[in-house]
DNA sequence: AATATATATCAAGATATATTGATACATATA
DNA sequence: TATATGTATCAATATATCTTGATATATATT
């Protein structure tokens, strides 16, 4: 019930909506990636992937100074079908802009 | 997007989602059988009914002076796949006491 | 070691949602 | 028609969530 609520919760927000689509079509990206892309500042692009996170959506890796955050895999089920319910929303994404430096590291 | 965020929005309150379940194993039910099964006051219960129907999981019909609310039908996939996904959660339900006056009319 | 960069977290204020009690409305009964 | 019953809605308050700006932390570069 606690971990539905906390499923569900995460996907009570536009900006995660958006965010989590984005994530899904262009895999792992950092945190400035999507900083960038959707015109918002640090902490609040922060918060939200610690909410899809904690919810089960997203994974993070670490690499260097860089946070990379990309779908969870394997995921379950019911987790897929929402995903899938999200990729038919009329949402207009931001487009990928990879200005973040963590393009120049090797 | 809208409506998805309605959906979602739908299900994020633990006694919206106990509400939903109730109806879902006893089928049409009153407000008033829902506001002595859980023990809330009318207002609250007819408020989150209300949400939940305009979020497409429910509909009304009714009979008399009183309101049956139960499962829309018919419910898309998305929204069938939640119910499920709720059914499978661990929460405990109020009794269905049928204390409500509407046992007695015919 | 000092500085710069990427990310995380926190406090304060803004916004949204939930709960209650009062009241309105509609249907039924006397 | 007056009264009772079931439901809906509203205003006020309480509670939760979001956003911002400041600061902390960790890694990299000079």
């Amino acid at each position: 019930m606690e971990t539905f609520l906390k499923t569900i919760g995460a996907l009570n927000d536009e900006t995660r909506l958006k965010i989590l689509r984005f994530i899904d079509m262009h895999g792992a990206v950092c945190v400035c990636d999507l900083e960038s892309a959707f015109g918002m500042i640090q902490s609040r692009i922060s918060r939200h992937l610690k909410i899809l996170k904690e919810a089960g959506f997203l994974k993070v890796e670490r690499k260097g100074r860089w946070a990379y955050y990309a779908i969870r895999s394997p995921l379950d089920a019911f987790r897929q079908d929402i995903l899938k319910e999200i990729s038919y929303l009329d949402m207009d994404l931001p487009e990928f802009e990879g200005s973040c430096s963590s393009d120049n590291e090797k």
